[in-house]
DNA sequence: CTGAAAGCGCTTACAG
DNA sequence: CTGAAAGCGCTTACAG
């Protein structure tokens, strides 16, 4: 292995130039930089970065911790996320460390004691989550990529799924809809508190209370593709509604399926609006007027105010909500108000 | 921070006593030892990981290659690929580091030279894989999750999906098919060279025209999951076939609604057969008899192979393909020869 | 503008 | 069975 100790040597200066030539300190001289550069060339010196994280007490690493299921069953999305936000971290130089095991709070804790990152992000936050408190004890930067009811001062970055269920609501109501479907992740992630669920179909009910607009909620048996099972269920028992709203990755790539199967025609017979992660929507040829969540943008901030958090612990906390676009597809007719 | 040092302190012995009870060494009595953990215990101290790093040369990280992608879309099967390599990383004590990088050869060779990892995983290998070069340029560990051509002396261990196209073929010939459709990967997959896919069906068709079975191949356009238009475009072409054997993981998705959509029967009208990463087939109650990769088996096998080959950089190099079992469902029908 | 030196927090022969 | 000491490869005041 070639240390800075070789590459002075082999340059005629000392470690500390050849350190300072490394982090381009303006302090060394051109010439001297030079001279240095070239024996590093030569000599095909690469900074050990292990030493350098423990001169420095920085690691230039950040961890991820996410359960890639939920529900049992291999998130659709989870990988996204994780490709956008280590492509972010790179940006800024950081590694990303995978942070998966039984029990992520503990995993936190450990990571955070033993110094192997500088940072974490938090990836399917629920509401009261164990991982909160093990940020705080342990003190380790953080962000939620999530916005749980009590963040208790960890800075927050997510969509905000708030402004999606109202705009999702409006386009309906303003096109003359006053009776929709709504079609929901599997119970047992709104009984895991999973922050967004929760938060889409509570904004969602108070602004179909306020525009007057009759929901019936019907929600997915499990997190499968083939989840036309659960649109089948739904338009059989609310014949009447005219719209549908469906916030649940799997059924939205299924529903397009499902409709043709049962000679449902959209927007004729229905209108359809949904919310999902804009890769879906591209990849997969959504035709719905949906709401695209930007991945790529919401995990690029969430990085960025992280590396913040990192350079200023004691800077105030924030709470992120970024509006995502409302997409128009089509897929909603606009009812004769009669 | 609490260092070794403080323990030591508090528990009135020499920093290389701490070590030696943190490392577990039998060397200290259990009566030190348990006043040694008594003051760790109380000072909440633990070991600084980058310290312990550089003193030992060892990391105890291991990278993990992938592009996410194939195709210009997201990978349904790379998040299980991920997560299962890193939880069998953990189970060996080590962490995993996301290596995303737009020239992930690059990528892999800084890594290695900064030394911030012990060896490294490599996923969607291709032939002529610019990757393996890198590797074997800066001498890191390394294990190819994949079986390129020419795999260079580089540890390989994959599905053997030589042996899945046989054992599927071998059921269909049992069966009585003589002519099969045969749905791919977008050309682009083949194009890229990359090792499944070819080498599937490479073997596939080895193994039809050895039990004289005709085969039409179709390839989809791109990797979505409404991919059922492949399938569709298939049946029009070749009304004959009395099977299909599909390998592209959102046409397997796609395929019981393009199915349905067509008033196709299986496998009264049509006998269908595929492979699919076991995680998919679950989940997404693919209902046809397929050859199920067992994504977290071969993950772990990766995963020892490359903490063996870091143990002992010298040891010959080898190849696992390991077989992956063949799932019946009944979706193949018997048809009478006659 | 450059170098000698201390220090980051561990591990590990080695001596006792 | 335990401790003093050197060393891992960097960074960073500090002195010149």
């Amino acid at each position: 292995m070639v240390t800075m100790r070789d590459v002075a040597r082999e340059a005629g200066v000392s470690k500390a130039t050849v350190s300072y030539v490394v982090s381009g300190s303006p302090l060394i001289s051109e010439k001297t930089a030079a001279k240095v550069r070239a024996a590093m060339e030569k000599l095909g010196y690469s900074v050990n970065h292990t030493a350098r994280a423990l001169s420095t007490a920085k690691t230039n690493a950040i961890g991820v911790v996410t359960s890639f299921f939920n529900d049992g069953c291999f998130s659709l999305s989870a990988g996204t996320y994780l490709y956008s936000i280590a492509a972010a971290a790179r940006r800024h130089g950081y590694d990303t460390m995978l942070l998966t095991g039984e029990d992520s709070a503990e995993t936190i804790r450990s990571a955070a004691l033993s110094r192997r990152i500088d940072g974490v992000v938090i990836l399917d936050v629920c509401n009261d989550d164990p991982r909160i408190g093990a940020i705080k004890e342990s003190g380790i930067p953080a962000v939620l990529l999530g916005s749980p009811s009590d963040s208790q001062e960890v800075d927050v970055v997510d969509s905000n799924f708030e402004q999606a269920a109202v705009s999702l609501v409006a386009w309906l109501r303003d096109s003359g809809h006053r009776s929709v479907l709504f079609i929901g992740w599997p119970e047992s992630v709104y009984a895991r508190n999973l922050n967004y669920a929760v938060r889409f179909r509570k904004s969602l009910m108070e602004a179909c209370e306020a525009a007057r607009i009759q929901v019936s909620a019907i929600y997915a048996h499990d997190v499968t593709l083939g989840a036309s099972e659960v649109i089948q269920r739904a338009l059989r028992d609310c014949p009447f509604a005219t719209a549908m709203i469906i916030h649940n990755d799997a059924a939205v790539v299924g529903a397009p399926q499902a409709f043709e199967r049962m000679g449902v025609h959209v927007p004729e017979d229905l209108s359809v609006v949904t919310i999902v992660p804009e890769q879906l929507g591209e990849g997969m040829q959504i035709p719905f007027d949906s709401v695209r969540v930007d991945v790529d943008m919401v995990a690029s901030r969430t990085v960025d105010r992280l590396i913040e958090r990192i350079g200023n612990p004691d800077a105030p906390t924030t709470v992120e909500l970024l509006d995502q676009p409302l997409n128009i597809q089509g897929s909603v007719r606009a009812l004769h108000v009669g």
